[in-house]
DNA sequence: ACCCAGGGTCATA
DNA sequence: TATGACCATGGG
C-alpha cells in the first residue's frame, strides 16, 4: 500500500541489487561521499586512486599533506581547492574526535548534528556518511531523488531537505539495507533514464515515454 | 558549443 | 527563508 515501497520494487525487479558504496573501506566512502558533491563518479574515481597511489587515503595522510599537494591529488573530481579544505576539515576533526570506531559509538542524531557542524558537510553527505560508511538507518535525499518523485507525482520536489528525508524514513521501514539499495538504485535509474531538461519533463517508470536514454 | 554530474558555502534581501 | 554566485574537471 506504501507507494514509495511499491516504487522500491519497480526498481529492483528492473536493475537488481547494487551493492553500494562503491569502496575497499569506511574512510574511502566518507572521502568519495565528500569529492563526489556535485561531481560525476568517475571523475571521483580517478582522484580516489590518486590518493591510493600517493599512499594519501588516510585521515593523517590527508591532515599531514598540504593544501596545494592535496588539491593537485584531487584535479580530476573539480573543485580541488575547495574540496581540498573540506577533505581536511573533515579528516582533522575525524582524528581529534578519536577515529572512525570512537564514531562509530555514538548514537545516531548525535553524529548527524556533528556531522553537519564540520565545513564542507552538508546534509547530503552527511547521510551518505551515515548509511554507508556507519550503516545508519538515514535516508539519502539527492537531486535524483527529488527529479525521480516530482516527476512521479509524489512529492513537488522544493520541499526542504529535511521534509523529505522525514518523508522517506517515517513511510519506509527503518532498515539500512534498504535505505542503502533504495538510494543506490534511484541513482542508477537517474542514469538510464530522462535528463534533467529533456522536453518530456516525464520519469521513464511513469509510462510517457517509451524508452530510457533520451 | 552546450549540458550535465551521487552539493555546500557565503553574501545578500 | 530563499535566491544567486561561486567552485572546476571531464564525458556525452
Amino acid at each position: 500500500m506504501s507507494k514509495l515501497f511499491d516504487i522500491y520494487q519497480v526498481l529492483f525487479r528492473r536493475y537488481g541489487k547494487q551493492n553500494w558504496w562503491p569502496a575497499d573501506s569506511a574512510f574511502e566512502i566518507m572521502v568519495g561521499a565528500v569529492l563526489t558533491q556535485n561531481t560525476s563518479w568517475i571523475n571521483v574515481e580517478k582522484a580516489i586512486d590518486n590518493l591510493k597511489q600517493a599512499d594519501a587515503l588516510s585521515a593523517e595522510a590527508i591532515v599531514n599533506a598540504s593544501a596545494k599537494r592535496l588539491a593537485d591529488l584531487l584535479r580530476p573530481s573539480g573543485y580541488f581547492n575547495v574540496k581540498a579544505r573540506r577533505l581536511q576539515a573533515y579528516c582533522q576533526w575525524l582524528l581529534a574526535e578519536g577515529g572512525e570506531a570512537e564514531l562509530a559509538r555514538r548514537d545516531t542524531d548525535t553524529l548527524r548534528r556533528q556531522l553537519l557542524n564540520v565545513h564542507g558537510i552538508g546534509p547530503e553527505t552527511a547521510d551518505d556518511i551515515l548509511l554507508y560508511a556507519f550503516g545508519r538507518p538515514v535516508f539519502v535525499i539527492d537531486a535524483y531523488t527529488r527529479r525521480l518523485f516530482s516527476r512521479l507525482g509524489v512529492i513537488d520536489g522544493s520541499e526542504p531537505y529535511e521534509t523529505l528525508r522525514g518523508l522517506f524514513e517515517n513511510t519506509l521501514a527503518s532498515d539500512p539495507q534498504l535505505f542503502n539499495e533504495y538510494h543506490a538504485l534511484i541513482v542508477i535509474h537517474a542514469k538510464d533514464c530522462c535528463r534533467p531538461k529533456p522536453r518530456c519533463e516525464q520519469c521513464c517508470l511513469a509510462g510517457q515515454c517509451a524508452s530510457a536514454s533520451h
